[in-house]
DNA sequence: ATAACCGGTATCCCGGTGGTAACCGCGGCG
DNA sequence: CGCCGCGGTTACCACCGGGATACCGGTTAT
């Protein structure tokens, strides 16, 4: 909980931009996961979002707490600090969020598939005006060659 | 199944671009809901989408067909057509989507709550320089007045 | 012949999201 | 004193989603 978030948390790769199912803006569901097990400093989470610059971290955090999913609290002390935290609102997420990761993680490999697959015909038969692509079922059009 | 889509399907007010949990492109939700009880051509689906623009209903069924979530059918029969059903890796996406409706039909007033309160406290306090809004909750820096 | 329907395209445009880079005030610290 | 880290802000800009409008080619209906 104290531990400082992984660097590595995220896969360079991970496919949150492309994932159909999306919380909030670009960002928003990386965020709530690093604040899943407690408070988070701004500069903790630049680490594992280290693709994200401050500006739009910013922007991210003011909108979930704008949503009350988040809690900005200012600490004044001797060294003063902010943290974020989850609200409930914020934490009753994290159930369809878990739910989305559970669809992506089963079905993302399909998902890449049936890309490749469009884009390779796409490349084949660049849709000359009438798009003949999708071949019919019954009683197809000519098809192209 | 086959009877005609309702054409006030989606409220006017549908909130659907507020909405935190988002799947695919801004109309892929409302556009899989059409499809939840079988194949349906594009203009009826224009029917429930009417404030979707053609070419912006055409570019959504793409994603969706290119991310194998849709597949597209040309009936070149004495009178073509063309039909859009969901796949069965589109029908496991209801199953999600329909836990993200639940969410926000349960949170919904929260998060309109949330946004309010938020927005009214940045009017009355238009963060002057150093972000003195959220006032911490050990040792809060002087209040503004 | 002509009009309507179907399933789109073509073109233009606009606004918002997100990215880059630079800068800032504050406090602590060597 | 100067510098660093913290938690941002500001200015600028490119890209892309999405909207408006118009058009299109084929087929059927009148």
């Amino acid at each position: 909980m104290r531990e400082p978030l992984p660097a590595d948390m995220f896969d360079e790769l991970c496919p949150s931009s492309l994932n159909p199912i999306r919380i909030g803006d670009k960002w928003a569901p990386l965020i709530i996961r690093c604040l899943e097990h407690g408070p988070r400093r701004f500069s903790e989470l630049r680490v594992p979002l280290k693709r994200v610059t401050p500006k739009v971290l910013t922007q991210s955090l003011r909108s979930l707490e704008r949503d009350g999913l988040v809690r900005r609290t200012v600490y004044a002390e001797a060294t003063p600090h902010v943290e974020y935290e989850l609200t409930p609102l914020g934490r009753s997420l994290l159930e369809p969020l878990a739910a989305a990761c559970v669809w992506t993680a089963e079905h993302w490999d399909e998902l890449l598939d049936a890309r490749e697959s469009y884009d390779h015909a796409a490349r084949l038969d660049p849709r000359p005006s009438p798009r003949t692509g999708a071949t019919a079922s019954r009683t197809p059009e000519s098809p192209a060659a």
